[in-house]
DNA sequence: ATGGTAGAGCATCTA
């Protein structure tokens, strides 16, 4: 079988739900992973994502703050959520497809403005979370795996508009993409994107501060698309939506995709 | 170095 999967941090299913609407009618995936739904699990408008055809969801909400899901046109089954550095936050949910193929959908903490754990409490708790992440796939090596998700770290020189210009900017700095390295090498997850699109910039998100975020281009790559060893290689045609930057009233992160031949 | 925008929900907090 061949699915295509997209993750997308979507700031506020419910504001956006027409959005998320274009995003199945235009691009289809056969499961959508959603990060930052802002919403309770039960006031996400799930009777409209049915409607085309998403019948099944596994998500984890909170009130006004983080929220993750899986909306899914195959059939998907709950595999667990992780409470990653003891925050309490809905930042995690898992779900397994028929195929046996488990998919891990994360909203990796921000981290605040500055750098620094003791100056900044959040920093410290976005080190945690990857650090428990790590510990996690160490202690339990997935097999069949994708891991998705806004990971808030933009880990290479070609993920940012300025390797320079941001090394002490929450996201890229050394200590963030060693963490992000140690989760990844942790599991022997591969990155599906850089996998197929392994040359030139590549960004994902793009601020909502700018003038013009299309004429600046300063973006960073902070949503991701990784795969096990086991599955990697049946993955390809990865593609980064940049045109939903322009949508109405769009979120500030862009739909990434990629299609598994299983 | 600074300030810039957006969402939730109604005062700020978070990004």
């Amino acid at each position: 079988m061949t699915f295509t999967l997209a993750t997308w941090n979507i700031n506020s299913v419910r504001l956006r739900e027409g959005l998320v609407e274009r995003l199945m009618r235009e691009e289809a995936p056969d499961v959508l992973c959603l990060q930052e739904c802002k919403s309770p699990v039960e006031k996400i408008p799930l009777e409209r994502f049915r409607a085309l055809g998403y019948d099944w969801m596994v998500a984890r909400g909170q009130k006004g703050y983080n929220g993750v899901a899986i909306l899914s046109k195959l059939p998907l089954v709950e595999a667990g959520a992780g409470d990653y550095a003891g925050l309490g936050h809905a930042r995690h949910v898992a779900g397994r497809l028929e195929n046996g193929v488990t998919i891990h959908n994360f909203y990796v903490p921000a981290g605040g403005d500055i750098p620094d754990r003791d100056e900044n409490e959040k920093f410290g708790q976005k080190l945690d979370f990857l650090t428990h992440m790590r510990d996690d796939f160490l202690a339990n090596r997935p097999e069949k795996a994708i891991l998705v998700g806004d990971l808030n770290i933009a880990p290479r020189e070609d993920d940012v508009w300025s390797h320079k210009a941001l090394l002490k900017i929450v996201s890229h700095t050394p200590i963030e993409v060693e963490h992000l390295a140690q989760t990844r090498d942790a599991g022997n997850w591969v990155d599906v994107t850089r996998q197929d699109i392994p040359e030139g910039q590549l960004y994902s998100w793009w601020s909502y501060r700018a003038r013009d975020w299309d004429a600046a281009d300063k973006g960073r790559r902070l949503d991701h698309v990784w795969a096990t060893p086991d599955i990697s290689n049946a993955a390809h045609g990865s593609r980064i939506l940049r045109a939903a930057r322009s949508w109405e009233q769009p979120s500030d992160h862009v739909p990434v995709f990629a299609t598994f031949d299983l």
